[in-house]
DNA sequence: CTCCTTGTTATACACGCGTATAACAGCGGT
DNA sequence: ACCGCTGTTATACGCGTGTATAACAAGGAG
């Protein structure tokens, strides 16, 4: 007898299979994520996969590519919470976001240190990377102007701003960091105030 | 006919697979690094490496502590290379050296992936991680209280300033970043004079 | 109700992995 | 010059990997 399966639009098992795969990410690591163990966790065949990628590469790409989308719809969201005129709060909302779920998020952190090994060695993931980083660092730089008093150079400002947040974000994520979420937030808050 | 070999002593060969092992992880990524890879890179048989390791993961986290300690030197270095009495220069050597050779390279970003994946899972290297860490960071406090002027909470500005840092190095190293390591100094130098 | 398309499963293959084991050979002691 | 210890190699085993292929069945069309 085999086993019984339901027939199911591309887009909703392209997403299941995107979704699982980086379940296994965050769970297993890049080492641990192989066509065998997404399937199982999108509870499909192994043999799938490859009816809806070109191959398991294809598929940590374009998961890469939603994971991207989905932490930057959580930062939108953190700005679109304070209201329009508070442009220095809606600044600090964007950043602040980075400390709290789902971003700060041993799961993602770990997912998203797969990505990064991979950018150096497949150029697609690479490709993918300096994307998402140029958005994320154009979302910066426009709040950072919508401010009144904006410095003269949003552009080394995002850049401070965004290491910074990265590598607090990097240590709270990776656990036993020596310091608290909202202890992160008020550096990254008398940081933006020495600068706007 | 069996291939000629020379017998070594048991440090010299421990060495010389650790260093294989950081080769390794550095050029192909923590994916592409196996037991016959590193053995292929050592020179020797891959039989070996359990001759000297428990196991592959027990090499890797030799190869983690052994790459830390590594870091640390050059990092002093840089401090030493700065007359005793310029406690602000010291301090600064420190920083900047972040951002160039040999600790702002690729291949030991790489190395470092791997690592930070592999601390996640394996509580070994965890251990070794959080020592790490611990040591830089108590480092760095010890350049900052050294100054003259120095800040009433060193921790804080130790973790912002090792954030900062970080963030700044990771993107250096993965390349394509938007600013160059003569920024990524000059930033970190401002941060440091708005703190001492 | 039956047929046909095709999404899905099951099986197989070649390969690389980490490890275990036995045979070999370098080299110091005698 | 020979022996014996052991560092080193060679080979093999079981397993998991990504992928290819054929058999199957779900579900709409007629």
């Amino acid at each position: 007898m085999r086993q019984a399966f339901t027939r199911e639009s591309a887009d909703t098992r392209r997403d299941a299979l995107i979704a699982a795969c980086a379940r296994c990410l965050g769970t297993y690591g890049a080492q641990g994520t192989s066509v065998r163990a997404i399937c199982l966790e999108a509870g499909v065949s192994p043999g799938l996969l490859r009816h809806y990628f070109e191959g398991v590469d294809a598929l940590i790409a374009e998961t890469y590519r939603a994971t991207g989308t989905r932490v930057a719809f959580a930062l939108h969201a953190a700005v679109d919470a304070i209201a329009v005129g508070d442009n220095r709060g809606r600044l600090l909302a964007f950043v602040t976001a980075n400390f709290r779920p789902p971003i700060a998020d041993p799961e993602l952190l770990a997912t998203w240190l797969a990505f990064w090994s991979l950018a150096r060695t497949d150029p697609a993931i690479g490709k993918i990377h300096d994307e998402i980083y140029a958005e994320n660092r154009q979302d910066l730089e426009r709040l950072i102007a919508a401010c009144s008093d904006a410095p003269a150079d949003p552009r080394l400002m995002a850049v401070a701003l965004t290491a910074l947040v990265d590598g607090l974000w990097l240590e709270l994520s990776l656990g036993n960091a020596p310091f608290s979420a909202d202890e992160a937030g008020a550096l990254a808050e008398k940081w933006l105030d020495s600068f706007i």
